[in-house]
DNA sequence: CAGCATCCCAGGTGATACTG
DNA sequence: CAGTATCACCTGGGATGCTG
């Protein structure tokens, strides 16, 4: 390819990385800012939309719209909508993103234990 | 407060709740495009510039500087300088770093596993 | 070798307003 | 309630070139 540039920004680089390597592809998909946020607050049970706004206090309704579905895509989340009025929509981990959640546990360990450490 | 906007980006509001939330604490430290790569490199010993950047084709030498320097701030990694001709610098985690190893195989197996399931 | 400075663009994010 | 659309901004990140 000799250069790969013109404009191309190297994301097709980026996914190829993220391809080959699985911590790369893993941040990929769970290195958002908000990704891990919200899933912690999956793991306790389906959650509404407007419940895991309440929760997450910081997050305007745009990341998370945005970020919830980034995550329904990749599949570590379920979204369910109910065709009643008012609507109602709600989200839980899939499989695969229950098998997050230790990691996510041991995260936040880590996190306050990193805290304390500065 | 009552707006908390004129160009603070809410980046004020981002660090609180990194304050207070161990994940978000914890995404904001290894929640990097790299971060993580890079510790993971760094898993089996320490590395120079040279060779972490040989392992990690996709990454630009700006990135990675970039990206060491925060993890050296948030003490993740150790860098040692040795005043030599030329100039070597050797980077290995620090004990908090290797905490983190653990939890970077799980992401790597979650990963793989993931991948397949897409 | 290791890394910084500069330039610059693209994408991420916020604010606000609107809809089913 | 649960979003989406649009605009505008700002930072992240790439490319390139230079230095100790």
């Amino acid at each position: 390819m000799s250069k790969i540039k013109e404009t191309s920004t190297n994301f097709a680089n980026k996914q190829a990385l993220a391809e080959e390597c699985p911590e790369a592809y893993a941040a990929h998909i769970i290195g958002g800012q908000w990704a891990l946020v919200i899933c912690s607050c999956l793991i306790n049970g389906k959650l509404r939309f407007g419940e895991l706004k309440r929760l997450l206090p910081n997050i305007t309704e745009r990341m998370l719209a945005l970020h919830l579905r980034k995550l329904e895509t990749n599949k570590i989340v379920r979204r369910t909508v109910y065709a009643e009025v008012p609507p109602r929509v709600e989200y839980e981990l899939t499989p695969i993103g229950y098998e997050l959640s230790p990691i996510i546990k041991q995260l936040e360990r880590w996190g306050e234990n990193h805290k304390k450490l500065k």
